[in-house]
DNA sequence: ATGGACCCTCTAGCAACTGCAGGGTCAAGG
DNA sequence: CCTTGACCCTGCAGTTGCTAGAGGGTCCAT
């Protein structure tokens, strides 16, 4: 009678939902629960401390199939260190690249939103027609 | 014999795969074009025009459903500029927001990177450790 | 007339869940 | 004892923005 969560208290300590838990067990990132006479799924701490690695893994941006690398990894415990810390800097490197991209694209949008003088109509709009690049050129040059 | 490009053209001129035209026609961002005798789809010059923008706008992170609004107030050329101008805006924000938030991550990521004494085995790594936040507190603590 | 490049429709799949329908279970209150 | 309401179960459809495949038809040059 001491341990034993069901998945609305695992879902609520996690900070998940019951269908992600579900979605989880399905896919194979969580192993299946036992069950009680009723069919419900019981949890219990190794299934929390799994679960809250996860969850915080999914929080830094890990896809799924790189979380479930880690636990792979983290199931042996001779493994060497590093495998886990190369995936680290692998999603480090990725979001890194994602910051660089997306500043580009803000300073495109940026100079963008200073195209339109408010007030004036659509059909006079330079952000329609910014956005509408090569044809300008292209059609006019046959 | 003039204008008339076939789906592979326009694909071309656009840099979109066909598969991803009959997409958008599906779904209303393009409008059915022509067809010939045999079924295949020809598209002019309007169509360029149309696809083009909404790549352009694609490229720039607009998801579909507000390429699709943008879209409509073109076509009504007596609108206010004013509204359009507001969806850039708002993407403008959003691009924002995502910049902060990746560089929180790449900073935890960086933290977490640290973590490793390359050479260590599974069994003491620091990084698992540091992912499974509340555990760690609570069960390393007899 | 035959080969290859192109095109057609329809369907299923990706990530990572979310939400619903149509049931079953359980503990507490009347 | 029975009912109510909160929880749980399975299974499946939907989300976003495409992409890929099956199984066929068309077009054009040789």
């Amino acid at each position: 009678m001491k341990s034993g969560l069901g998945i609305g208290a695992l879902a609520k300590a996690t900070g998940t939902k019951p269908e992600t838990i579900r979605f989880y067990e399905q896919i194979g990132i969580l192993p299946e629960p036992a069950r009680t006479a009723g069919n419900y799924r019981t949890y219990g701490t190794e299934h929390l401390r799994r679960l809250s690695f996860v969850r915080r893994a999914r929080d830094l941006g890990f896809p799924l199939d790189v979380v479930r690398a880690m636990l792979a990894l983290a199931d042996q415990p001779d493994r060497p260190c590093g495998e886990v810390d190369d995936l680290v800097l692998g999603q480090l490197r990725e979001v890194e690249r994602k910051i660089t991209d997306l500043q580009r694209l803000r300073d495109e949008l940026d100079r963008l939103a200073h195209q339109c003088r408010r007030g004036g109509r659509m059909a006079d709009c330079r952000i329609i027609e910014a956005l509408s690049p090569q044809n300008a050129d292209m059609e006019r040059r046959p």
